[in-house]
DNA sequence: CGGATATATGTAATGTTATAACATATCAAC
DNA sequence: GTTGATATGTTATAACATTACATATATCCG
């Protein structure tokens, strides 16, 4: 592992249980977690750290799981699509969701479909230094934001949040 | 002009404003306002809406100003780092600044060097249909996002704040 | 003014990120 | 076991962005 995200924990731990979420997810939804999905999320697991689509595909071509950008590609837009990693916009680049707040049986994984409903927003602390990336939730539409969009009559369907800067170990060690 | 931002306003009097603070910003600075940069946002004013750097090439290079990419992309640089224009990374597009806040004097103009301060962190609507880009500003460090960063240890430089939907017109019009 | 320095632009090449289009294979349901 | 949907293989290309180096123009100061 190379990147903690700013903090110590039980690593191993943490991916066999996204990945164990993931399965449950994908049963639920009679969708196919395939050999490629699910090695695309454990790289980001194991990373723990923002990775463009073509490191990615670096490691499925190294292991036979695809040569070609839309191998990567369409493995990480799965994974979006369903909740379980997200697009860094900041670094078009790509993370496995921390957050294992959501079960089974749910709609959309983090309120995308409609912010303006309960501002359930992923945002994402972004280390410049070491690409890590922490994710938080943000109650933003209740806010300045969501005040703007009702004003101008503006239908939010997906919100972007990010922070980029340096985590301890970076500011530390003078990045 | 063709993607007005929501809502209606005298347009020639909001470009030639704008225009004319982004040079009075740059004569306090000591900066040049040159041809290519002035030209390229003035594109960004008329039009309203993000654009991409290779759209705005293509005006440039029509009008002899530029036929390379580094034409544009020094300009968008200029204007971006002088708080002039934003950069929208949910579009991989440009965009004038449309806040007329920031008179001369100051510094960052958006507080980006350190959000955590004052939080005065530049927000958008953007439009998938029309692209049309709405600005406002949202508070955003002193939430849950700050306090992530300040729990974490993450010293946050730069906030991206990025609302994408339908603004009124496109909803009307069935997109 | 005139030379020195910094800033801006011209130009060619290349690097990085992402998608389109179409063929083939595999899965899932009946 | 055929059918329709979903996933993957493969080729090509589109879209976005930067590096590197040469040249030109502005700004400063003696």
């Amino acid at each position: 592992m190379t990147a903690l995200a700013f903090d110590r924990h039980n690593h191993d731990r943490c991916i066999a249980g996204a990945l164990k979420r993931a399965e449950t997810h994908c049963g639920a939804r009679r969708l196919q977690f395939t050999a490629t999905r699910r090695r695309v999320l454990e790289i980001l697991l194991q990373e723990h750290r923002a990775m463009g689509a073509y490191d990615i595909l670096a490691v499925l071509s190294s292991e036979g799981l695809g040569s070609q950008p839309p191998a990567a590609y369409r493995a990480l837009d799965f994974l979006v699509r369903e909740g379980l990693a997200h697009r860094i916009e900041g670094l078009n680049a790509y993370a496995a969701c921390a957050l294992p707040v959501h079960g089974p049986g749910h709609g959309p994984e983090h309120g995308q479909e409609d912010a303006s409903d309960h501002g359930h927003v992923p945002a994402f602390l972004i280390c410049r230094g070491c690409k890590a990336v922490a994710e938080t939730e943000t109650g933003l539409a209740q806010g300045r934001l969501g005040a703007a969009a009702r004003e101008a009559g503006f239908s939010v369907e997906r919100v972007v949040v990010e922070a980029e800067g340096l985590c301890p170990g970076c500011a530390g060690a003078g990045a």
